[in-house]
DNA sequence: TAGATTGTTAATCGATTAACAATC
DNA sequence: TAGATTGTTAATCGATTAACAATC
């Protein structure tokens, strides 16, 4: 069992296979073969095989891999089955945004994991307004004490010329996570984990191609 | 040059190369070494000139590289020097805020080459309304003669269930560049080209490490 | 049983890094 | 020139794919 050091692109193709194993009509089918959900994920099905192999024996030979018991593994091992706490630094227009498109993802599928918890901004005429029922509040306000060191994953959605400042200032608080949708390079200690969501940055990259 | 086959990951560093190359003051110097790029860009040095060499020899020994002329030459490269019009597919709560941050992008920064020049969406009760200067309209209405097939990349922002059909029209009328914002794998022919930004995905990528 | 598909080892492929001659 | 850094080849590393015995 995910005995340290599973590829970063495994994960990547983990969630990608548990979406694949939801969108299964339930009761449609038992079981489910590596090339069926190869050919859904655009991947080899050895890799498939290969990938989940990492987390344990989940299939039966000749028939395929259970998909009710093989969603639960996944959901397991990728921590889809408890709330997970997320903070919005930044309440602009992309901000306010990922904010009502969250909390709405949550509110019509209670099982949805993320929770967005607290929001940040540092623009005066901003602090204690409200978005869908959070209050904005001021980054320096936000202190250890207040409950909130069980934060654990932060959306950066500030301009680019502070999002180092404000990363910094959520590791120190103990958020691990970032998703940065400033076009920016985190720098952070090794133990955070950060994913680049940068627009401007992913259309750039299709330019190439034109 | 460009002698096709550039991996795709050498790609998203271009970029990144690029976005570095302009964050230096204009002036402050005028070389740069492999190194120091290489630095910024979490990548290492011999990394760094085997990308660029790709493209290219556009270094000096024992000096470094030219910013200006090279950040000329990436500029090129990379397409960054001409408009490109992107067109919205599904204008709510996350397509909406895309076209606001994307214009005013282009509003601040003239020569920000993303041009959003058209408006999608299939609720009769947004057809015709406005969101910065731009109507949003039926997909069915676009027809390839109204010199839409100028447009070169599609922002899927629809829910799950509409990206697939959407891609394909769009792919249809000519678009070969899709950001996909939905949770879906969207399947399209090989000179298209998908970046996934699904923010569920991303997220549920983090809260592995967790 | 016969057919199918897993789990895993071996082979291949491709990308990263090290090393260094060329040269500014 | 002496020192530094490129461009590139060779070595390493890691990820993908093929192949197949095990077995349901």
């Amino acid at each position: 069992m995910a005995s340290n050091k599973i590829p970063d692109v495994v994960i990547r193709r983990m969630v990608t296979y548990l979406r694949i194993l939801r969108e299964i009509p339930p009761g449609s089918k038992e079981y489910i073969s590596s090339s069926e959900m190869g050919e859904w994920a655009a991947v080899n099905s050895a890799q498939v095989r290969k990938d989940l192999a990492l987390f344990g024996e989940f299939g039966k030979q000749g028939v395929g891999y259970p998909v009710q018991a093989l969603t639960e593994e996944l959901v397991r091992i990728l921590r889809a089955d408890r709330d997970i706490p997320v903070a919005v630094f930044g309440i602009g227009e992309l901000g306010t945004a990922l904010v009502r498109y969250l909390t709405g993802r949550r509110r019509s599928d209670p099982k949805y994991p993320f929770v967005i918890s607290a929001l940040f901004d540092s623009d005066p005429a901003k602090i204690g307004t409200n978005v869908e029922g959070l209050t904005i509040e001021l980054l320096e306000s936000w202190s250890e004490d207040k409950n909130r060191k069980e934060v654990k994953i932060a959306l950066i959605t500030v301009p680019a010329g502070a999002a180092q400042e404000v990363a910094d200032r959520a590791y120190r608080l103990g958020i691990k996570g970032f998703l940065n949708f400033a076009p920016t390079k985190l720098r952070l200690p090794p133990d955070a984990r950060v994913l680049n969501a940068d627009v401007t940055h992913q259309l750039q990259e299709l330019a190439y191609y034109l």
